[in-house]
DNA sequence: AAAAAAC
């Protein structure tokens, strides 16, 4: 009955890297309550005790509504839809439909009567809840996912709070999501002894910088001549960014490094100091992974570096150590002592991810290992208030991890400089090189220290990022892991051939599991939907798409994360490099249009040598296109007709 | 055509 419980015995070890949100904390046994929910909290708790910390006496003296579903997906609840499960499961949306007719100014001037303007102290954390987890809240903001008038409100409801937010909920958002950067806040900001002298960027020229011809360019002018000719298996085209163009490009040239080369390595072996191997060994990342080992001594000995490892193999630690370390030792030579924080100090490095989740992925890894050598990071990303962004810059950052955005908007306003940036890393790069991604990046780049480092990262790293080698790479490193294809990867591909009207139910029914599920849908209003199927049909899910609001974004999130729901739905805003322990099924509800797409979905299980499974759905009369896209990925699967009800699909 | 990314 009750769905998506956790098997009781926990899950294994989760070693790994990147989402240090995704390891630490998840509790084992069955959410029972509320006492479950405070050790699920822990781990949210250590990084961010308040916000956690408080949840369970707020939540019983708010009766928050989480509590009570829980309660009742531990005490089984009717999966029937006439019972309306998952109303009740979301009592805030049915309770509040008497707010239904209430404008959101009244919300609006609510929040603001209630909450003490003058203590921001109190009003903080009070807030909190009844932003992320109040009934309240919860209603508004639910009636405002599904109301037609869902965009305006979601605006509104952004918008509103921020305004009179500005000056505290930065704080906030920094409880929420990561503890340690509190301390970094909290430390005084030390004297101001600041030099940066320009000097200092010819003080960082990288040996070697120059030094070309050491490896034949991959990239131009071949690359370049090779992007305008993207072609596909079937037929040379010409055209770029055609509607449902999947192509190919060329792989890029790379130097292979062998898994079997990477034995009895350890990072110090890579050139990485004592903090920083700790720090790693601090994250379970005790020995490097071969993509790290292949990149880690090049980007230290400065060059411009193109990474290339499939999905899960460890790249956020390939690019974030040596970074950490290149500045760290940047800052020794200028005689600066390190783990002070220096009023005013400009940002040394940036990082660059497709989306908020991401580059607060990135953050949760990058960020200890920065500390470990008393560097600061800070997260520069849309979506929240930008005042403590800002705040963290004015006292001194190091490393600015976020999105392009946000990041212009920074730059535009005068709060951020990146004419100290040394070292510039963009993960996913192939996709920051997309439609809509690129000019905004390569306007921040432009804004990058002249003949800076630049680092390239992706599972699907291909010629498709020339535009920016071109301009902004010297000679780069190409490096890739030798033996990556689909044949010895962990992951099982399966595709169903199904009727179309069933899809919601045979989605139901595969996620209807013990087990982490995530699920794609290629449209917001869809993931939306499938999520709310799944709770009527019994199946505990939250939602993750562009829709929401970045507060339940991280949230949702979270929820897979801690283990709380089994079960997220999620557009491809969670396609790339999100990582989650122990996603064990991928289903795409609806199948990409992209091969590359297709990878990185899939590469949101069987990480780092896990096993995963993924299933996709498609249609009768879209069998060939899918078929054609998974050649493209050199995946070989065959197709299975599959029906609802077919005992595949709860035995998967 | 959709998704993401600023306010």
């Amino acid at each position: 009955m009750s769905k998506n419980r956790k098997p009781a015995g926990g899950r294994v070890a989760r070693d790994f890297d990147p989402a240090r949100g995704g390891s630490g904390g998840r509790r084992g046994p069955g959410r029972t309550g509320a006492s479950s929910q405070k050790s699920g909290s822990q781990k949210a708790g250590s990084r961010s005790p308040k916000h956690r910390g408080y949840r369970p006496e707020d939540a019983e003296s708010t009766k928050a509504p989480r509590w009570s579903r829980d309660e009742r997906v531990a005490k089984g609840r009717s999966p029937h839809r006439a019972d309306r499960p998952g109303r009740d499961e979301r009592p805030n949306r049915d309770d509040r439909a008497g707010r239904y007719d209430r404008p959101n100014r009244d919300d609006r001037a609510n929040r603001d009567d209630r909450a003490g303007r003058y203590d921001r102290d109190e009003r903080a954390p009070r807030r909190f809840d009844r932003d992320e987890r109040a009934p309240r809240n919860e209603g508004r903001y639910s009636r405002d996912e599904r109301s037609p008038r869902g965009e305006r409100g979601h605006g509104r409801d952004e918008r509103a709070p921020r305004r009179d937010r500005d000056e505290r909920a930065p704080r906030r958002f920094e409880r929420d999501e990561r503890a340690p950067r509190r301390d970094r806040d909290e430390r005084a900001p030390r004297r101001d002894r600041d030099e940066r002298a320009p000097r200092r960027d010819r003080e960082f020229d990288r040996p070697g910088f120059r030094d070309s011809g050491r490896r034949p360019s991959t990239f131009f002018p071949e690359q370049r001549h090779a992007n305008e000719q993207r072609r596909t298996h079937e037929q040379p085209r010409t055209q770029r960014f055609e509607p449902g163009d999947d192509v190919v490009l060329d792989r890029l040239q790379a130097e292979a490094i062998t898994a079997d080369a990477v034995d009895g390595v350890g990072f110090a072996d890579l050139g990485l100091g004592r903090n920083v191997v700790d720090a790693l060994a601090g994250l379970g990342a005790a020995t490097p992974f071969p993509i790290q080992a292949a990149t880690i001594p090049v980007v230290l000995e400065g060059r411009d570096v193109l990474g290339r490892g499939r999905t899960g193999s460890g790249k956020t630690i390939a690019f974030g150590a040596p970074t950490v370390e290149r500045l760290m030792q940047d800052w020794a030579a200028t005689g600066k002592a390190g783990g002070k924080r220096q009023v005013g100090r400009k940002p040394r490095a940036l990082i660059l991810a497709p989306t908020r989740e991401l580059a607060l992925q990135i953050d949760r890894t990058v960020q200890p290992i920065a500390q470990s050598v008393g560097l600061f990071t800070t997260q520069i990303y849309g979506g929240v208030p930008q005042g403590r962004q800002v705040g963290a810059l004015q006292r001194g950052v190091d490393i600015v991890i976020g999105t392009p955005g946000r990041i212009e908007d920074l730059i535009e306003q005068g709060r951020l400089d990146l004419s100290e940036i040394r070292i510039t890393v963009l993960d996913e790069a192939d996709h920051m090189c997309d439609l809509g991604f690129l000019e905004p990046v390569q306007r921040i780049l432009r804004r990058t220290a002249e003949g800076s480092q630049k680092l390239l990262f992706s599972a699907t790293l291909d010629t498709g990022v020339a535009a920016l080698v071109d301009e902004f790479l010297v000679d780069p490193a190409v490096h890739e892991v030798a033996g990556e294809d689909q044949a010895s990867s962990t992951i099982e591909h399966r595709v169903f051939v199904i009727d179309n009207r069933d899809k919601r139910d045979i989605v139901a029914s595969l996620a209807d599991r013990n087990g982490k599920t995530l699920i794609f849908s290629r449209t917001r209003a869809f993931a939306e939907e499938l999520a709310l199927h799944l709770e009527d049909a019994g199946v505990f899910a939250v939602a993750l798409h562009g829709d929401l609001n970045q507060a339940k974004r991280t949230r949702n999130l979270q929820q897979l994360t801690s283990g709380r729901v089994d079960v997220l739905v999620a557009t491809d805003v969670a396609a790339r490099g999100i990582h989650v322990d122990d996603i064990d099924l991928v289903i795409q509800a609806d199948a990409p249009d992209e091969y590359k797409t297709y990878l990185h979905r899939s590469g949101r299980t069987g990480r780092a040598g896990r096993e995963g499974r993924v299933v996709t759905l498609t249609t009768r009369h879209r069998q060939r296109r899918l078929s054609e896209l998974l050649g493209r990925a050199e995946i070989e699967v065959e197709f299975e007709d599959v029906r609802l009800g077919d005992e595949v699909l709860s035995n998967l």
